[in-house]
DNA sequence: GCTGAAAACGCTCACGA
DNA sequence: TCGTGAGCGTTTTCAGC
C-alpha cells in the first residue's frame, strides 16, 4: 500500500457514497486503476465493510454507559461464556479486555437510565460477575469511525511520489 | 417510522452496499417505495452517513487506550478549548463528558505504547489537565457501529401489520 | 500499469393504481 | 402510499497501448 491507497482510504472512511470516478479525480487516478486499488484492499481485508451510521437520538439510543467489570474466575472458559452472553446483547457496542484494575470494559447504548437498569439486571442474571461499575456519559462530544492513517506502513510509490 | 423502516435500518446498518431492490425484497417492498423510505430517512437525518470500516490491524492502529481525565477548571470555556484541541487529534475516536469521578473519557487509537506516549505528551503540551489516567485494552472482543433498534419509537404501519 | 469504451447493473423519476 | 417501466449514471469488464 502506497500514498495513493492511503488517500483513497481517507476518502472512503469519511464517505463511502463517493463514486469511484470522483475518488480517482481527487487522488489523481482514472476510474479503472482507482477501482482496482479499492477492489484489492477489499480482498486483502483492509476495507472490512461498508455501513450506514444512524443518529443515536433519532433511534432512541442516545445514552452511553461504560461498564467496568472485574471477575474472580480468570479462565478462558469464563471469557468464552461471557463473550457469548455479550454477543446476545445488541446494547453492547464495544467490549474490551483490559490491563490494570479493571478486567473488562463495555460500552453500552440505551435510551435512558431505566433501560440501563433493565439491561444490567438481564446481564447479571446470565453470568456471575464479581464487581460491576457503571459510568454514565452526559454527552458524546466526539464520535468517529475514522481510524488515524498517519501510522500506516507505506510502501513508496513506483513513480517515486 | 414504522416496522418496515426499522427493518431497512437494520439491514443498511449492517451492510450499506446492498442494492435498494434487494433491501426491498427482504422487507417486502418493491424498489421505488423502498428507495423513497431510505431517501426520507436520509433527509430527516436518521441515516447520518455511509462510511467504510477498515481493519485496525492492517492500518497499524490496533491499540485502544481509554483515557480518563479530571479537570479543576469546570468552565464552559475550558471545555470549548479542550474540544478544539481534541478535534486536532485523529487518534481520538470517541470523547465523552462523564458523570461521577471522571470528568471526561477518551478512546484513543494508536499502533503501540510508544505512540501512545508520544500522543500523551503532545496532548498535555497543548492544554492543562489536572489528572490523567490511561487504561490499555489488551484485546477488542467486540466492536460494532450497529445501534440497538429495539428501543425505536414505532408508528404502526397503515396496513396494520 | 494506464486509457477509453462497452456492457451490466442499480438508482431515480414520471405516471397510474 | 405502492408499483411499473423507462432513462440515466455508475460500476465493472475488457481490448489496446
Amino acid at each position: 500500500m502506497d500514498r495513493l491507497d492511503r488517500k483513497i482510504l481517507r476518502l472512503i472512511q469519511e464517505d463511502s457514497t463517493l463514486a469511484v470516478a470522483d475518488i480517482g479525480k481527487k487522488v489523481g487516478l482514472s476510474t479503472t486503476p482507482c477501482w482496482r486499488r479499492i477492489q484489492k484492499m477489499e480482498e486483502e481485508g483492509v476495507i472490512k465493510r461498508r455501513v450506514a451510521l444512524l443518529d443515536p437520538e433519532k433511534v432512541n439510543a442516545n445514552v452511553t454507559v461504560f461498564v467496568a467489570i472485574r471477575t474472580n474466575t480468570h479462565s478462558v472458559e469464563w471469557l468464552k461464556r461471557f463473550s457469548e452472553v455479550i454477543a446476545d446483547f445488541p446494547e453492547v457496542l464495544e467490549f474490551y479486555r483490559m490491563s490494570g484494575e479493571v478486567d473488562y470494559l463495555l460500552r453500552v447504548v440505551v435510551p435512558d437510565i431505566a433501560a440501563y437498569d433493565a439491561f444490567y439486571k438481564r446481564l447479571i442474571a446470565k453470568i456471575e460477575i464479581r464487581d460491576v461499575s457503571s459510568s454514565f456519559a452526559m454527552e458524546q462530544i466526539k464520535f468517529s469511525t475514522q481510524l488515524p492513517l498517519d501510522y500506516m506502513k507505506i510502501e513508496p510509490a513506483r513513480n517515486g511520489e
